[in-house]
DNA sequence: GTCTATATCAAGATAGAC
DNA sequence: GTCTATCTTGATATAGAC
């Protein structure tokens, strides 16, 4: 059994909060075992000590991105009226609040196995319930949702580009 | 006058097509001075006496990507019975056939004033025409195929999603 | 047009003492 | 739980000789 995110040590626990910041803070790059080590007034070999690697450590941050993403869903829907809008704006809100984390989410294949079990698919269950329980659908509509945050975070856009009138273009073609 | 690609000397040509392969064949990571100067057969200081530096080189294959995309757009759409789904199809092929290529020219800011003139507008334009004019809804498809091509090519979508299927349901959404 | 030598910096990780 | 010392690797770039 691997570890998944809630199995680690109290002082883990500690050290992956502390990564959070730096990750936040200071972008991707900035997450090395040294500074880390330097946020933490440790010496970087002594984080091994706690965690196996860099690869438990980012994975740790994961799950618990997805953990605040489907809390975030959740919130969302509620009883709105429109929930197809109310998704996409919660998933552009937490994606551009917590960038270097939302990057950490999606650039690379999902350590399936190191993180919590079920976070994925409670991510996911509103936005398939709001693409009528098609997931095909509901895959084409993150890959929109998805699209316009990432192009937005690296800053791909034209700087004139009206991006909340390209997000309703969007939701509104979804929602049809 | 920044330099855009076209002028080059022949030597800066014949290194520009080296990254090009180099990238192309061990990714982002393996296109490194040193590599790059072993596939020439010289060494890394001497690729400096005709290029700039790494941000001059890689202006230069991003521009003659978006003259490749632009040209495969343009045979694409040809008189197609539908656009859009011809864009679409041509689209994700130069992605998955140039993974590295494609990430370079959309994962950061584009080096506008190092491009070959036009060549982002040629590009974009079959995309705004096939939106009905409207630059709005040209991004949200843009939005959408990049999305679309990104999560495939990071690995994100789970293993048993029928990615056609969803490619097919988004240009539908967008052709409504 | 290419070379050697070098500067500078930073990464992940391990061994073994305390 | 933390330390020092170290290994190994790699990057971009410059100076100056040939």
């Amino acid at each position: 059994m691997a570890s998944s995110g809630a199995d680690l040590s109290p002082r883990a626990r500690e050290i992956v909060a502390a990564a959070g910041e730096l990750l936040e803070e200071e972008g991707a790059e900035a997450l090395s075992m040294r500074r880390l080590a330097g946020r933490l007034g440790i010496r970087a070999p002594s984080i091994y000590k706690h965690v196996s690697g860099k690869e438990e450590l980012e994975a740790a941050l994961v799950s618990d991105g997805f953990e605040a993403l489907a809390a975030a869903f959740e919130e969302a829907v509620g009883d709105a009226a429109d929930p197809l809008a109310e998704l996409a704006r919660a998933y552009r809100r937490f994606a551009v609040a917590r960038p270097h984390l939302y990057r950490l989410m999606t650039e690379r294949p999902l350590p399936r196995d190191l993180l919590g079990p079920g976070v994925e698919a409670r991510a996911a269950l509103p936005v398939v319930q709001a693409a009528g329980g098609d997931p095909d659908r509901a895959r084409a509509t993150w890959a929109f949702a998805h699209g316009m945050v990432i192009l937005e975070l690296n800053g791909r856009f034209p700087p004139d580009a009206d991006l909340d009138a390209a997000w309703e273009q969007g939701v509104a073609a979804f929602r049809a």
